[in-house]
DNA sequence: ATGAAAGCGCTAACAT
DNA sequence: ATGTTAGCGCTTTCAT
């Protein structure tokens, strides 16, 4: 049996009231107890039991945090280490554990999330992910229960604390770059159409494309997984387009790592032939051949900030709904460089 | 306030204890009762509480999972969120949390572990790497805390129950395939020398050269990080060596890439001119150019056991350490081919 | 400034 | 098979 809050104070001679509040820093408390106390939970190697201060407390000090389903391979993202310790950072300082909920099912995943709620596990949760009409939102909604979201909510933007970069104007700026490079024939390559993110970046690139009078067309946009095949067919069709892109704004870095084997096999070049650009900075896109111009979105600060933004809400109930917006910053690399001067038409 | 076990035994009409019997499934209790005090917890939307189940029962059905320090970059290996997932998968079918724990610098990460056993959030942790004289193992080995290994302990071996492949015989096997390539002239990269993982893959490939009668030499084993810096390093190293090698053993997927760049910088073709096997078949070994030649470790599956041996252990405390082996197989993609004939001699 | 005592929600003897 | 009751270790009024 470990050494509870009695033996302590029946060691320092008081009452177990007097420990608790020594532990919890009281400001009424006399400067002698206190070091008395501290000395004899210091001698008799106490630590507080976790499960009875959340039982008396009802607060866990800890949050959950929600991976995206890991049939979606886009789990093996590095951006999720990144976060994590991002995450993890805060949640050292602050003393919260992080609880994890991943699942193969989307049907798993909420009811991870249900227990969690449920059992008073946590005091608060973190979504790694952002998707349309997603069921683990409307639980958390539904049950009041406080809640941030890493990228922007599909929905009820406003009512819901999260924390994001600008994504339309990052899809905007890289392909503006694209753009002042010389290219006119400008492709995108996103991922699933109902994750929000993808749908930011692309609305930038449509933004950059009308702002310097380029046409936006549906043949140049192209949803698919990041997986090997999905970047070989999305290569494929766009190659085989009878006025084929120069240029290229992929949705992801690892994305472009299946995109940019593919171009090679068709024989394209990187940059010579099609320029490419991306978005995420993982630490992979300077081991690349050619390494990536990306958008650095400053994936750990993402979850540097969505902890502390859901921390606040879990220490005050009534703290508004915060949309907290992340810096990116263009890196320059050599996946993009000037358009080649193009044969003279005939 | 939520609705709790007392609520339920009235609405039920009887005593609270039944109702827990019934969420145990205790085996002496009527099936009409049963009956009842269910349809009344479903009906209430009784959902058990964590923390005093914790507390009464002194078991907080949640298990530790301890990450490499974030301060080495390997943190963002694939192979992590791959664990993950094995770990996760049995997680949620025994009903049990993942608690996780990393931190920037070593003093953290102990400082995270210290807390989880401590405050009893945990019953049991899991670590995700294994290093010489870790003083977190040695913490949880002198507390007597249950915990299991993903790897091989540097010391104590039958101690720790740990789930690991046999990475000597997998290093061994891959440097013979390369040795079976015709190649003689054969370099080790690898990480940290003291990560075990890599100074079991080494031994392996020192076997194999020694079973093949060929040298091994001290000039063709480095190690390094596998950052880009370090990855160039090496392959310069090597490079300049007065017979540089055709092949190269590369302790991880990941590192193989920035190896694969710095060689074309180099103007080395792979595998043309220099053939590359290495490790883990994360899932970017198929997207690289050429895709990789590698041990598969089975990653999911090492996460798999490591739940479950770990569950056993601290359902059953007397349950002996075992050392569990997950087979490995060897994927042949094109980063490895028959070594060209050299130009004869003058 | 400190102590006494009543919970927090659940489990586990011990009764019956 | 089920009820009674005494905790699990901590916090928090309410006294003093």
């Amino acid at each position: 049996m470990a050494v509870t809050i009695k033996d302590v104070a029946k060691v320092a001679g008081v009452a177990p009231s007097t420990v608790s509040r020594v532990i919890a820093d009281h400001p009424r408390i006399s400067p002698a107890t206190k070091k008395k106390v501290k000395k004899a939970m210091k001698e008799m190697g106490y630590h507080p039991n976790a499960s009875a201060r959340s039982l008396a407390n009802r607060s866990s000090q800890s949050i959950g945090v929600v991976m995206p389903s890991s049939a979606d391979k886009s789990l093996q993202n590095p951006f999720f280490p990144e976060v994590l310790r991002g995450l993890s950072s805060v949640a050292h300082q602050t003393d919260y554990s992080l609880v994890l909920c991943t699942g193969e099912t989307d049907k798993e995943m909420l009811e991870g999330v249900e227990r969690m709620v449920y059992s008073n596990r946590t005091d608060g949760i973190i979504l790694l992910y952002s998707q349309v009409d997603d069921p683990i939102v409307n639980f958390l909604l539904a049950q009041d229960f406080p809640f941030s979201i890493v990228g922007k909510p599909s929905d009820r933007v406003d009512e819901i604390t999260h924390v994001d970069n600008d994504n339309v104007r990052a899809g905007k700026e890289i392909t503006k770059h694209l753009i002042d490079l010389g290219h006119e024939c400008i492709a995108f390559i996103g991922g699933s159409m109902d994750r929000v993110v993808t749908m930011d970046r692309m609305r930038g690139y449509q933004l950059a494309l009308e702002e310097a009078g380029l046409p936006y067309l549906e043949e140049y946009r192209v949803h698919t997984e990041f997986l090997k095949s999905g970047g070989q067919r999305a290569v494929e069709e766009l190659l085989s387009l009878p006025e084929p892109p120069t240029g290229l704004v992929v949705v992801d870095d690892l994305m472009s790592i299946g995109v940019m084997n593919m171009l090679e096999e068709c024989g394209k070049r990187v940059p010579e032939d099609v320029s490419l650009v991306s978005f995420n900075n993982v630490y992979l896109s300077e081991l690349t051949r050619p390494p990536l111009t990306t958008v650095d979105i400053n994936i750990y600060d993402l979850g540097v900030q969505a902890a502390k933004g859901l921390i606040a809400k879990v220490k005050d109930k009534s703290e508004p709904a915060k949309r907290i917006i992340v810096p990116f910053d263009i890196v320059h690399r050599s996946s993009a460089k000037e358009k080649e001067a193009t044969s003279p038409s005939p």
